[in-house]
DNA sequence: TGATGCTAACTTTTT
DNA sequence: GTTAGCATCA
């Protein structure tokens, strides 16, 4: 036997020798998913499968990362570089680059994340002059989203009448259009958003067979990581890939779905035994992660619902502690009991920062951690929320990038075109639009086209040199050097230098960090035989699909983590605190009145709860800052499905009064005073504290004068703060800048004479 | 033309 | 409590 087969159970063997035919992996929480399927790769390629016709799809970078290091590490060598791991949508990027022109984009076509999304939509909403109060661009983003995960394009969308009715009934019938004019202008950028990574990719296999048949016929064997957080489009894309050999290999945990509101199905498991009839199925039921207490807690919670394969999982570890189940006064105790308690737990177990984790339902509850985290001097790592690339100044630095690869991409065009000022202002920018609209062509042919005449300037010559030059160099230099010379030459990384503010200082840095990663990119050694595309145009692919979970190396920080449980998923730690169990945070209000949507929360406090190794705090509060005022919620409902014999509910978080009544009993009966309508006393502070000076009232006759004849000692008067003698004037004729002395009240002020309204009194 | 200050909206979850 | 978008002012 093979030395990788060695301590595997009995269905995992059997998961891993399985070859040909479809085959399903029901795989429980901490059942050892990711060793069945780096085993069953291993295994694949050491039966004299060529790694070439092997893919593997995850849904993190990071999971495909793990995954193809542990397959080389099973071999022992590496001959698993040939293997296509990667996300579904790297993946499809990848294909879909190769096979772009097929489809009419470019083959550098630029990739939109939801910010360049909603952008581009909110500019059709108000080129449609429809109020975007109502035709809210995320709104309008989910729609559209959710149609391509169905593959739903516009037509088929306008002619949905049970579509059509929901629009109707939301009063936004014309989602429809704005969907249409949403692919045209993506189309016409050469762009594709994520889910047009999906959608595109099922087309190119749909509508031309011989693409089909050369992606058919070359991954043999493919491999699908959480398939129960497939969506339609996924599902449908996988179908036709397999078609041919039908050695598709799906592992999932119907108990784990948890992306519904992506557009994830768990119909997709549910009925993969009817797709394929011979398809074999296989339960991994052993955990090997917790101690008996905190899966029996999991699994009583997850017997709840009502939908689910049948699956009884077990474990042969300890029993282990109780959780402990705390209750503190508001969000703010509830970070300080959290903080205290890891600082105990180090001391008297010697645990060090990275074995903790706190898991929220939303972003938005991190801060109150992050505060007694500092406070207490221990490092911590939040993961998620707004992203590095997200930071407008990474955004701008990328946008330059992004148009050099494809200045057909006109939202790009237009955010750095006057950044940094060049004298290209809003009127010329709508100018340009509007004779592009008229000549139907794009913004960047309408300026860089000499034939064109009466929008270009010098300045806009200038700005499509300076883009052209560079297009020039993407051959020549490496994405590093490219880079670094668009942050020279366009006085970008000196514009970001100079500002010497605090958060200057750390967008210069963000640029700076940017730069690094741009050249670790280009440095990063080829493997033996492998050559990597280090091609700006794949460093840019890749940054754009990256998730912060998939931020590695961060692996090796000793810092506690803080993430929502969505980011957990797929991770596990010796100790993890979730926090925020109240009614209307978790389950969310959003999901209160929906029995699906009410069992995918319950699913994700199950996956909360699985992540823990050896112990589980479990905490919520009396009330909490909410939009700024304090608000009071119930305990979760899920609390009441743990057993009490494995909770603990002596421990009393710090602010509680009293002990914590048992689970289930005495739930809300808390201080009934509302301070939902007080108005923040900062505010009412900073009201009493500065009275403003009172303004001047303007002389009757007040009229600004021409301020080319104003010299220095005339005596002025200001519409606001009234009389005042000119001490100095400097700054060029068309822009002079006067200090006046107003007098006590206002003191000296530097006045631009451009559009100050002056009279000039003698 | 660019910086500042105010209000309104915001909170699910993400490739 | 935070941020984006705008109105206002210099």
């Amino acid at each position: 036997m093979q030395k990788y087969l060695e301590g595997l159970n009995e269905q995992q063997l059997a998961a891993v020798l399985h070859i040909d035919g479809p085959l399903m992996i029901v795989a429980g929480a901490g059942s050892g998913k990711t060793k069945v399927l780096t085993t069953r790769i291993a295994h694949l390629i050491g039966q004299g499968v060529d790694p070439f016709n092997i893919l593997a799809l995850t849904f993190t970078n990071k999971a495909a990362a793990e995954m193809k290091e542990r397959v080389e590490h099973a071999l022992g060598n590496t001959e698993a570089r040939n293997l296509y791991i990667g996300t579904f949508h790297s993946v499809f990027a990848r294909i879909l680059r190769g096979e772009a022109t097929k489809l009419g984009y470019p083959s550098n076509f630029t990739i939109y994340d939801t910010d360049d999304a909603k952008s581009v939509i909110k500019q059709i909403v108000k080129d449609m002059n429809l109020d975007d109060k109502h035709y809210k661009p995320a709104f309008i983003y989910n729609r559209i989203s959710a149609a391509k995960n169905s593959l739903i394009d516009p037509a088929t969308y306008r002619q949905d009448s049970y579509i059509q009715q929901e629009d109707a009934r939301s009063n936004r019938p014309l989602i429809a259009d704005i969907y249409e004019s949403y692919q045209k202008r993506c189309f016409r950028n050469g762009a594709m958003d994520f889910d047009d990574l999906l959608f595109k990719m099922f087309i190119l296999l749909s509508n031309f067979p011989d693409a089909l048949a050369k992606y058919q016929g070359r991954f043999k064997y493919i491999l699908i990581d959480e398939y129960q957080d497939t969506n339609l489009a996924q599902y449908a894309i996988i179908k036709l890939l397999g078609a041919r050999y039908e050695n598709i290999c799906v592992v999932g945990d119907d108990a784990q779905s948890i992306y519904s509101f992506r557009g994830a199905t768990v119909q997709n498991i549910l009925q993969f035994q009817d797709d394929y009839e011979d398809a074999v199925v296989i339960k991994l039921e052993q955990n090997y992660r917790s101690t008996q207490t905190i899966l029996q807690a999991a699994n009583n919670v997850i017997g709840n619902n009502r939908n689910q394969i049948p699956k009884q999982l077990w474990t042969s570890n300890m029993e282990g502690e109780k959780i402990l189940l705390v209750r503190t006064m508001t969000d703010n105790d509830e970070g300080k009991f959290v903080a205290d308690s890891i600082k105990e737990q180090q001391m008297r177990n010697h645990l060090a920062n990275k074995d903790f984790v706190i898991l929220y339902r939303t972003n938005a509850q991190s801060r109150s951690f992050e505060e007694s985290l500092r406070r207490h001097n221990i490092p911590y790592k939040l993961v998620g929320g707004t992203s590095f690339y997200q930071r407008k100044e990474i955004k701008d630095y990328l946008a330059y990038l992004r148009v050099i690869l494809n200045p057909q991409d006109e939202e790009n065009v237009k955010r750095i075109i006057n950044y940094p000022a060049r004298g290209i202002g809003k009127t010329t920018i709508d100018r340009i639009t509007l004779r592009a609209n008229e000549l139907d062509t794009t913004f960047w042919e309408t300026i860089s086209n000499p034939d064109i005449d009466g929008v270009r300037s010098g300045h806009t010559d200038e700005f499509v040199n300076m883009i052209n030059s560079f297009r020039s160099a993407i051959g020549k230099m490496n994405a590093y050097d490219l880079a670094f010379q668009v942050g020279k030459r366009t006085g970008l990384v000196k514009e970001l230098y100079d500002d010497k503010s605090v958060e200057g200082v750390a967008r210069y840095e963000n640029v700076q960090e940017l730069l690094n990663s741009i050249k670790e990119f280009t440095e990063t050694p080829d493997e033996e035989g492998e050559l990597l595309d280090k091609s700006l145009g794949s460093y840019l692919q890749q940054i754009t699909l990256l998730t912060d979970a998939d931020q590695e190396k961060s692996d090796d920080v000793n810092a506690v983590r803080l993430m929502t449980i969505h980011a957990a998923k797929g991770l596990e730690f010796p100790c993890v605190f979730v926090v925020g169990m109240e009614e209307n945070l978790f389950p969310s209000t959003m999901s209160l009145y929906d029995r699906a949507d009410l069992e995918e929360e319950r699913r994700l406090f199950y996956v909360a709860i699985t992540r823990a190794k050896e112990r589980l705090w479990i905490t919520y509060a009396n009330s909490r800052y909410r939009f700024g005022n304090l608000v009071q919620n119930e305990p979760s409902r899920f609390l009441k499905e743990i057993p009490p014999l494995h909770v603990d509910t002596t421990y009393t978080g710090v602010g509680a009064r009293g002990s914590v009544g048992a689970v289930g009993a005495n739930f809300g009966s808390q201080m009934n005073q509302s301070f939902d309508k007080m108005p923040s006393l900062k505010k009412l502070a900073d009201k009493l504290a500065s009275p403003k000076p009172a303004d001047h009232t303007p002389s009757a006759d007040f009229a600004a004068d021409d301020v080319s004849g104003m010299e220095v000692g005339m005596q002025v008067e200001h519409q606001k703060f009234g009389f005042g003698k000119i001490l100095t004037l400097e700054g060029g004729a068309n822009n002079k800048i006067a200090s006046i002395d107003f007098g006590s009240a206002h003191g000296t002020k530097k006045i631009m004479l451009n559009f100050a309204k002056l009279r000039i009194v003698k």
